[in-house]
RNA sequence: GGGCCGCUAGCUCAACUGGCAGAGCAUCGGACUUUUAAUCCGCUGGUUGCAGGUUCGAGUCCUGCGCGGCCCA
């Protein structure tokens, strides 16, 4: 009964998920085909390795908080169902401890083998590091005082093949902990911190946004007509329809329908995609939170972003004194208020810096400063590059840069007594921009001329420009009221909050290369023939 | 796209000027009934990212490629 002879362990193929030779076996396959075993004599044993389901009394999380403080030894003659992952294994003679790990909370199970069942023994022979476990029995501390579970039955919830990598050291190799986050999740306590402060700012921001009578709504992500910023697309394709459809690269224009339809506060948090180039700030996918509010101007719309950054950063991490990459930054209001022209001014030392100069002065004041131009620019493109060159990455507190030139912000309203630039900021916090919002554009005959300018550029040359939105010209020919909107990137405030440099870090997935699988040898220039089958038609039969 | 750096056992890392590819942990076997990275004994485990080249000899030098990181555009 309990011990059936190991005997033939059924013999194993080569494990397909590697690229095994057939002969030799690394110590990875080894380990794998030794938990495939235990498998299979689980089964024999009459355990079954993957069941249906499990009902614990409590989580580990909570078992801890009900216990903060059990001195040593104490027996507290109360029983309690616990489930998790075991991440560590202890032995000693008859007498086993294992660690027990779920959802980032640690229990220990203190595990003498008399005080088994059969089944639960036999188990206990079979299980490794990384299987899940369910374990029910006394709550305890033991001599040293920990908390530990004394169980009677240990139930197996699911038997793992793979090895976990080393709890002591985890798991340092980036691509690794990107490409298979659930390692990175398993063994590396900071990768969960990250993710909870990431739900805490999203529940924050949709918290802050409801208390304020926002609507919460969803606007396609496949568009016919791509709009609202400027980037490149991502192209796909819908059979049925025959059409081609763009992944959207912002929710704007559609939300601004919704106000044009007489919702008076809506607002959107979901993906948004440009097909750019990657960087530590830059994933193809991103989330933005983005919202409109009819009656508002782009000041009522700067104390809302204030408010939501402070929210955010009050929820997730309890301050608004925060330090980023070794740097302190205060989300303590109120922000700073400055015009992008007067920040280039500071900058470039040119008090008489102004959209009216000639455009070749300003040309070669961005020579000058090694700032690159082309020759299509007007005078607010060229102050807008020497602001990005010279300002941006220089504002370390939170700033709002306010009044961006009309050429540059097809969607935001001119501005009302100034004639060169629009009702528009971007916050800028740590030298990079948070979030980008205007009084918006209400004029339908001013947004025609904008997006056909914008169609022009496209046509000589810009590819990120927009193009003419009939549709969306129809609804503001409708009559749009006077409107504050604004776009937050959510990926940054989560990096900006949990101190994390690299936007992967705060993303579960982040967009990589795709990973070359496959058995066999590389397709490289010197192994002609290997790879060939699987694409030569003239190979058959 | 460019520059720099990295890629060695399941994980974390060594390997001098080119000279037998190693350690810790994990795995596997054994001892052990209050451990905490348990301890002790023993055994395993390698296409050094891939493909070429130079050399008597390459983890190390050269070329190309792949993947990743950082910086820049």
């Amino acid at each position: 009964m309990t011990d059936t002879p190991l005997p033939d362990v059924p013999d194993e193929q080569p494990d397909p998920l590697r690229s095994g030779g057939s002969d030799d076996r690394s110590k990875f396959d080894e380990i794998v085909a030794g938990r495939r075993a235990k498998v299979a004599q689980l089964r024999e044993s009459g355990i079954e390795p993957y069941p249906v389901r499990f009902s614990p009394t409590t989580t580990v999380a909570a078992l801890r908080e009900r216990y903060p403080d059990l001195g040593p030894g104490t027996e507290t003659g109360e029983q309690a169902t616990v489930a998790g992952r075991i991440v560590a294994r202890r032995a000693m003679g008859r007498l086993h401890f294992l660690v027990l790990r779920e959802d980032g909370a640690e229990v220990q199970l203190f595990c003498p083998v008399k005080a088994l069942d059969d089944a639960s023994r036999d188990l206990l022979d079979l299980l490794d590091v990384g299987d899940w476990v369910g374990a029910t029995g006394e709550v305890l501390a033991t001599k040293t005082g920990e908390l530990s579970v004394k169980p009677g039955t240990l139930t197996l919830l699911g038997k793992g093949l793979r090895p976990l990598p080393s709890s002591w050291y985890g798991l340092s190799d980036t691509e690794a902990r990107f490409r298979q986050r659930e390692l990175d999740l398993t063994v590396n306590a900071d990768a969960r911190r990250v993710f909870a402060i990431r739900a805490t700012v999203l529940k924050a921001l949709r918290a802050e946004l409801d208390e304020r009578d926002y609507v919460e709504v969803e606007t396609p992500m496949l568009h016919p007509i791509p709009g609202g910023g400027h980037a490149k697309p991502f192209v796909t394709h819908h059979n049925t329809l025959d059409t081609d459809l763009y992944l959207r690269i912002a929710p704007e224009l559609y939300l601004k329908r919704l106000i044009a339809g007489g919702m008076r506060r809506v607002f959107e948090i979901n993906r948004s995609f440009r097909n750019e180039g990657m960087s530590t700030r830059h994933n193809p996918e991103f989330t933005m939170l983005e919202s409109y509010e009819a009656y508002a101007d782009y000041h009522d719309v700067m104390d809302l972003t204030e408010a939501l950054l402070q929210r955010a950063a009050m929820d997730a991490v309890g301050t608004l004194e925060l330090t980023y990459q070794g740097r302190a930054v205060s989300l303590a209001g109120p922000f700073r208020r400055a015009t992008m022209l007067e920040l280039t001014r500071e900058a470039t030392g040119r008090d008489d810096l102004s959209y009216d100069l000639p455009v070749g002065e300003l040309r070669r004041l961005c020579a000058e400063h090694d700032v690159h131009t082309e020759d299509a620019w007007g005078p607010g493109k060229l102050v807008l590059e020497l602001y990005d060159a010279l300002v941006e990455h220089t504002l370390w507190d939170p700033t709002f840069v306010i009044d961006y030139p009309v050429e540059v912000s097809p969607l935001a309203r001119r501005h009302r007594s100034e004639p060169h630039v629009t009702e528009r900021f971007e916050v800028i916090v740590t030298g990079r921009e948070f979030g980008n919002a205007f009084s918006e554009l209400t004029d339908p005959d001013d947004q025609r001329e904008r997006l056909e300018a914008q169609a022009r550029a496209k046509a000589a040359g810009d590819d990120e420009a927009m193009v003419v939105d009939e549709p969306y010209l129809r609804a503001m020919e409708l009559g749009l009221p006077p409107t504050g909107g604004l776009g937050i990137g959510v990926d940054r405030l989560v990096m900006l909050l949990a101190d994390v440099a690299n936007i992967r870090d705060v993303i579960l997935f982040p967009t990589l290369r795709p990973e070359a699988v496959g058995p066999g040898r590389e397709a490289g220039s010197g192994g002609p023939g290997r790879e060939a089958g699987s694409g030569g038609p003239g190979e058959g039969g």
